[in-house]
DNA sequence: AAATAATATTCCTATATCGGAATATGTCAA
DNA sequence: TTGACATATTCCGATATAGGAATATTATTT
């Protein structure tokens, strides 16, 4: 077996960097190809690959408008990764614990011999 | 070029689903490889090569113990991921916002014609 | 209908993958 | 040292990729 597809799901899908660029880029509000292409300065074949991967796993949204088709994020398919990842919280090092931490450290470095 | 390496970073990492599985198993303590084979039924070689990507891109730990090895998740690592997707979250559909939303239109269906 | 504009697809190639099977490496115990 | 246990690596094959270049498709205007 070779690697899932990139339109396998959303994980795979954003795992190259210029198609989080895109997500980033068109989640503010709707957008032509042709503004992707100038903003992130790719291709326009480039552009339209990416397009087509993120739409067909539901992380962006397509109308079209005369000649133009205009893209959207679709944040909602964002929010399970979100998810996913707060999953963790809990365990990685808050800012605050770290400085509590670093008191304590201290506190026992200077204490009473 | 070729999709970019599952080594290149956390998020090309946790792309494979059977890895996204092996950092939750690990982010409690630490494990040694057969603990990871037992609970998530994987072959043991298949474990050892997610294990090797995971640790490449940092999202996991390894201590020696004996002849054991254990495995940790750092979840230091994921954060970036949360902090990425975080960033869309004004942008997807609160369940409060939806009942609002929902509210308003029945008001506006059931109003005076 | 023809020209133009906007976007999508196809063909190509190099590369990295995952699983499976077999095997290698490393560590402890007797 | 030999054996047993724990983990890692290698070799294989099928498959999907991303970029580049060229071209096809679709829609609009004249």
């Amino acid at each position: 077996m070779a690697r899932a597809a990139t339109t396998s799901d959303p994980y795979n899908a954003i795992a190259e960097p210029r198609r989080r660029e895109i997500l980033a880029f068109l989640v503010v509000d709707e957008k032509p190809v042709g503004d992707i292409v100038i903003a992130l300065k790719l291709d326009q074949p480039s552009v339209s690959k990416h397009l087509r991967v993120l739409r067909e796993v539901g992380l962006v949204r397509m109308r079209r408008n005369g000649r133009h088709k205009l893209y959207k994020t679709n944040a909602d398919a964002i929010k399970p990764m979100y998810e996913w990842t707060k999953t963790f919280e809990r365990y990685w090092t808050h800012q605050l614990m770290r400085v509590k931490e670093r008191a304590e450290e201290k506190a026992r470095g200077a204490g009473p011999a």
